[in-house]
RNA sequence: GGCCAGGUAGCUCAGUUGGUAUGAGCGACCGCCUGAAAAGCGGUAGGUCGGCGGUUCGACCCCGCCCCUGGCCA
């Protein structure tokens, strides 16, 4: 008997919808791991589904944060990992559901976050932004030469947070991603794609109708709620073009067609993250027996 | 029909005062990813420089003719 099941894989192939069918079936509650969809009102955007769409199914980790907070995986670890430790109390089998690849391994895979502190990182990414990342660079190479090696000179991000890391804890921080064992729960990994060209024109479509349905007044309402300052939340796909139109031509038709083509390149960086991990087990979403064949892959 | 502008990478365009195209942006493909991850970062492949002829040691660049696109004039 399944414990616990993840459907992943790139954005608008299906999975919100397979993921409610799934826990239908088996007596399941979903956890959302989805970074985008933790924010409250953030809907539109986000293709969050529908009260209507849930069918009664409750949603974890859905409209917990506010525009305005950052993100963080390692409070979204905490927190569905003891969202799903408390379902399989009840025994409820947890559906995992979602798009953000690190997100759904800090769920299932043994990663430690070895902690942060505001005042060093924000020292470091002042020295980032003055000075770019040559010099943080070198120091890191110093400093932790296994973790400088594994990270690109070029890569402003990693080299900050190794170097947090390595302040914070005094020990060296090689940052890599363990090799993936079984997966905690023993969750069973459901991928979900389709015809790589009939996905694009899926994308596409989908944010037209985002745009149709109101995602500009979505934005501007939530601007009037701080998603400017939202460190997370003012970068999502849609928001962030319908905010740089806000500051520029108001154009709408160019930010749905900037969405578009941002869509497509997130699309094809999940496949990459998603698609090394051999413990995926993928389905076609087109398939007319979907919901069938995933089933059939819980059953041992 | 005449005049002008233009035809260079899949697309939009740089460029070479004649010496094997440093091409750029976007796109495509591939990859990386530990507290912002819908974020951040990297790699690779694409061109008989519209066609044919000529001049030249050598032409994408000069000359001729032709074809195509856009504009103006008739």
């Amino acid at each position: 008997m399944t414990l616990a099941v993840a459907v992943v894989g790139p954005t608008a192939t299906g999975k919100s919808d397979l993921g409610v069918a799934l826990a239908e079936r088996l007596g399941g509650e979903v956890i959302n791991a989805d970074a985008m969809q933790l924010y409250r009102g953030m809907d539109i955007g986000t293709a969050k589904i529908t009260l209507e769409e849930r069918r009664g199914i409750p949603h974890h980790q859905l409209d917990v944060l506010d525009v305005r907070e950052t993100a963080s995986v390692a409070a979204y670890q905490r927190h569905a990992r003891a969202t799903i430790e408390e379902l399989i109390g009840r025994d409820r089998v947890p559906v995992l559901v979602g798009g953000s690849g690190l997100y759904v391994q800090a769920v299932i895979d043994d990663l430690d976050f070895p902690g942060t502190d505001p005042d060093i990182r924000l020292n470091l990414e002042s020295e980032l932004d003055r000075h770019g990342p040559d010099r943080l660079y070198q120091r890191l190479q110093v400093a932790d030469p296994v973790a400088a090696a594994s990270i690109l000179p070029t890569n402003g991000r990693r080299i900050v947070r190794a170097l947090e890391v390595i302040e914070l804890t005094g020990r060296p921080f090689s940052a890599t991603l363990p090799k993936p064992g079984p997966a905690r729960y023993g969750m069973v990994l459901i991928g979900l794609d389709r015809d790589p060209a009939a996905l694009d024109e899926r994308v596409d479509l989908r944010v037209d109708r985002m745009f149709a349905q109101g995602l500009a007044d979505e934005v501007r309402e939530l601007e009037n709620q701080g998603l400017r300052e939202g460190r997370t939340a003012s970068r999502a796909l849609g928001y962030q073009q319908v905010l740089t139109e806000f500051d520029g031509d108001h154009d709408l038709v160019a930010a749905a067609a900037e969405t578009a083509r941002a869509t497509r390149r997130f699309v094809r960086r999940q496949r990459s993250w998603f698609r090394r991990d051999k413990r995926v087990t993928w389905l076609d979403a087109a398939r007319p027996d979907l919901v069938e064949a995933a089933a059939a892959l819980l059953d041992r």
